[in-house]
DNA sequence: TGTAAAACAGATTTAAATATCCTAAAATAG
DNA sequence: CTATTTTAGGATATTTAAATCTGTTTTACA
């Protein structure tokens, strides 16, 4: 047995649920100024339609969508998708702190902590924060449509195993 | 307003609660063979005493610790500090599957997705796993008294932002 | 022996994240 | 102007992780 007795069951993401259904929601947004039901597409994600809502409805105070209530109505991105890069979602969603400053909890945001592996996970969260600056949503719809892996050039240096 | 109405307050951690817990109590384990109680170890960590004990029991379970009952007894490690590493910690306490695959939750752990930021997440993960792997319960202990920071030259690479 | 001190193991409780529901407000179409 | 369709937004329910509690077993020592 591996698991331990308190808790620690599933393999655990990054971000949380509903910025990665904020992200793939944004995807499946249509390019043109044309409106998209909510329902619509909680359908095509096999999410629960209200939950979906609450989430465009943030990603429209974060300024990433607009909406139009009544018949014809829907959401739509306010900026082509482009403009759009995954951390401007992820900022609108996680907030400004995406993640620990401290991998092992030694330290709270904002101080200082010194274990070893500090500096490498200042390295990686840097890292991090540049891939997600430099895609945008239409490299994840490109990506969709042509399953093709472009490395990224930065990345490709540190990663002969 | 950043944060949406459905959940995501706090930044998230890449390890579960217990993960960390576990390491911070190993690194305060005697490096000789005696036997430290739990309830003293649980007060230095300002936790709840019978929590740590479970994780202290997933840790004997896993093989990292061994224990003694009654009176004398408690936990000790079942190897120098400098042979365990934060790897070993992570993967008793986790599982075998630290992280999903996908950070947009594209695919299921093991199945294959085709996003653009797929690549770089794979030598993220890398990295870190790496890094894990080469740090010792030792190196944690020895930046606790000696508070600098040795810049591990794989990551140095990447570094310039 | 018997008593106390400790880990062990299961059940239970609390809190946080995730998901759902329900009523109101706005916009369109007839 | 009324009925219908949609988002808006608060309240509520469900699920999962985190923490606590209760009793049992083992060990040392008197």
């Amino acid at each position: 047995m591996n698991h331990p007795q308190p808790g620690c069951p599933h393999p655990r993401s990054l971000f949380h649920a509903p910025t990665r259904y904020a992200l793939q929601a944004l995807v499946r947004m249509p390019g043109d100024g044309t409106y998209r039901l909510a329902r619509n597409l909680a359908a095509e994600l096999g999410l629960p339609g209200p939950f979906l809502a609450k989430i465009l409805q943030a990603l429209c105070h974060a300024g990433l969508l607009e909406s139009l209530r009544g018949p014809t109505g829907g959401f739509r991105l306010t900026r082509a998708p482009e403009h759009i890069t995954l951390r401007e979602v992820v900022l609108a969603m996680e907030g400004p702190e995406p993640f620990e400053d401290c991998l092992l909890g030694h330290a709270a945001v904002g101080e200082d902590c010194h274990c070893p592996i500090r500096p490498a996970w200042d390295v990686l969260q840097t890292l991090l924060t540049r891939v997600l600056a430099q895609t945008s949503l239409r490299d994840l719809q490109a990506a969709q449509s042509a399953p093709n892996r472009p490395e990224d050039p930065d990345l490709a240096v540190a990663a002969p195993v």
